[in-house]
DNA sequence: ATGGTTGGTCGCCAA
């Protein structure tokens, strides 16, 4: 089975280009955030050309997530109990093949000492608090989007320059309290490699320069883990080319399970 | 601290 996260920062906009990732990757699951569409004007219809469906949970301009399968996903889930700001559709959640995947678009968080800021923390400790009593970690599961985070200083360009906001001591222990739970970082699985980014700024040519974060994981458990026999991180799909015109800021992860 | 690109929407807000 092959899963893919990608933060494709409006479906709309970037419709082709999910259609040639999926062509491209033939995934079994495609975990969407940020599609900025609402469920009445999600495009159902172009998702089933390509042999899909789709369980959306969106909403007007900002936010919404998507889970795109082959088959029908069991337990489909619309957000979850406790979100300290449930008006923004931020998680969507299902089984595909036996593995439970819940597909997250933490909230950015701007700047500590900024409102925002508050809200991540209390998202993140609710959300954590939600998958803890409703699941198992002797289950197959796993966690997957754009956190806004970023696991460690190897992940990031310049980590002195994001201590402000996505590299904070609070939010890299809210990634520690998800591993003390029992998961672990799936991408790291497979690749050792420092600096391979997920998401670079539209401002100031960050990808020419390569100023970027890996800030889009995987967080799978012990089964998870055992299963998972593929991670990579599809640079292409922002690299210069046949794909040039109007990439997304995020490129999707690829995660293989057997 | 400022900076300055993209998307949704149509004046700015969010990232």
């Amino acid at each position: 089975m092959r899963a893919i996260s990608w933060n494709v920062n409006s479906l709309r906009t970037r419709f082709e280009r999910v259609a040639a990732v999926i062509n491209r990757h033939q995934p079994d699951l495609l975990c969407l955030q940020e599609t900025k569409v609402t469920d009445e004007d999600f495009p159902h219809d172009a998702i089933e050309e390509l042999g899909y469906i789709a369980e959306v949970h969106g909403q007007k301009t900002y936010n919404g997530v998507a889970l795109i399968s082959r088959d029908e996903l069991e337990d489909v889930r619309i957000g979850f109990d406790g979100d300290p700001c449930p008006e923004q559709a931020r998680v969507i959640s299902g089984v595909c093949q036996g593995v439970r995947f819940i597909n997250i678009y933490v909230v950015n968080g701007k700047e500590i000492g900024t409102d925002k800021y508050e809200l991540k923390m209390k998202w993140l400790t609710a959300l954590r608090e939600w998958i803890s009593s409703e699941f198992n970690n002797d289950e197959p599961l796993v966690i997957l989007g754009d956190f806004n985070i970023v696991p460690e200083e190897r992940d990031a360009h310049d980590p002195d320059k994001w201590r402000h906001i996505h590299f904070s001591p609070e939010e890299v222990a809210q990634l520690d309290a998800l591993r003390d739970w029992g998961t672990t970082d799936l991408f790291r699985l497979h690749n050792d490699d420092d600096h391979v980014f997920s998401w670079w700024d539209y401002r100031r040519q960050a990808f020419r320069f390569d100023h970027g974060l890996r800030i889009d994981l995987a967080m799978g458990t012990q089964r998870a883990a055992k299963i998972c026999s593929f991670a990579s991180l599809d640079r292409d799909e922002r690299r210069k080319g046949d794909f040039e015109a109007k990439p997304s800021d995020h490129i999707p992860l690829i995660l293989d399970f057997s």
